[in-house]
DNA sequence: CGCTTTCTGCAAGGCTTTCGCAAGTAGCAC
DNA sequence: GTGCTACTTGCGAAAGCCTTGCAGAAAGCG
């Protein structure tokens, strides 16, 4: 667990609960602020939902962990090392499926040739009707 | 303007407030309800919020707009016959610029090639850093 | 051990969106 | 034109989600 070096490296200090949001994230996949509290309440059940929103926050500003828009409302987040598949949003049931990088590659280029445009492909999820639902 | 019509054709009566409402999609090319709100108070002034909500709602289960998700928060809405190209939202400068549908062509039939997904690439913006600030 | 700075918990607040209800009116038949 | 019915509107209230201010707690450092 070098968790704490990763942490102190980025001039923050180490807490508890910034510890277990940044684990919950990491062990959540993909999750809401909303569900990342629920999971750090497991090991730590006075976490108030404002310090998870807050610790989010300042994760992302150091680079640990980023959010993407997978539906209406809320935000959810990733570890930034897990950010390297894009998201599938199937309209119908609601599944998130993945996609690996690549499969947006020649897309990327694209619209880098015609554009300009520099594409962080991972920010918005893809939406459309997953297999299960055609 | 056949506006009568299509209203009328897909069932919905034919109020101030509803061709209002449409009518600003379609002039603001895409909007949030905040401000279609806005230009419609400018022939209306005593529309409510609620009614455009409920007017966004309803013109779009009867297919005459969308919305699409451009950033944080709220979606926005466009009149169905502008959804033929892309949104390409610009993290840094807050831009939101134009690409033909057809620059995803590929990247859509990759996707139902390998995974079965039936994309609507319309449905979230596409992410990136525009020309002007790289 | 004590100091400084950052972080947490709590409570209040803001903003966007939804809902229930009573009054209003479009569309239709006569 | 008149009247009826069903759909719409406006209004107020409320739900959700996220942010902010503040006082107390505690991490890091000498």
């Amino acid at each position: 667990m070098a968790e704490q070096h990763e942490l102190r490296d980025k001039g923050l200090r180490l807490t508890p609960q910034r510890e277990l949001v940044l684990s919950a994230v990491r062990s959540l996949g993909h999750a809401t602020p909303e569900e990342v509290a629920e999971r750090v309440r497991q090991t730590h059940p006075g976490i108030n939902l404002s310090t998870v929103y807050r610790n989010l926050e300042t994760l992302e500003n150091v680079g640990l962990v980023q959010h993407t828009h997978l539906g209406h409302g809320g935000a959810t987040y990733h570890a930034a090392e897990e950010m390297t598949h894009l998201h599938l949003v199937c309209g119908k049931c609601g599944s998130v499926g993945d996609a690996p990088i690549d499969a947006a590659a020649n897309f990327v280029q694209n619209l880098a040739d015609d554009y300009g445009f520099k594409t962080d492909v991972t920010h918005f999820a893809i939406y459309g009707t997953c297999a299960a639902c055609v």
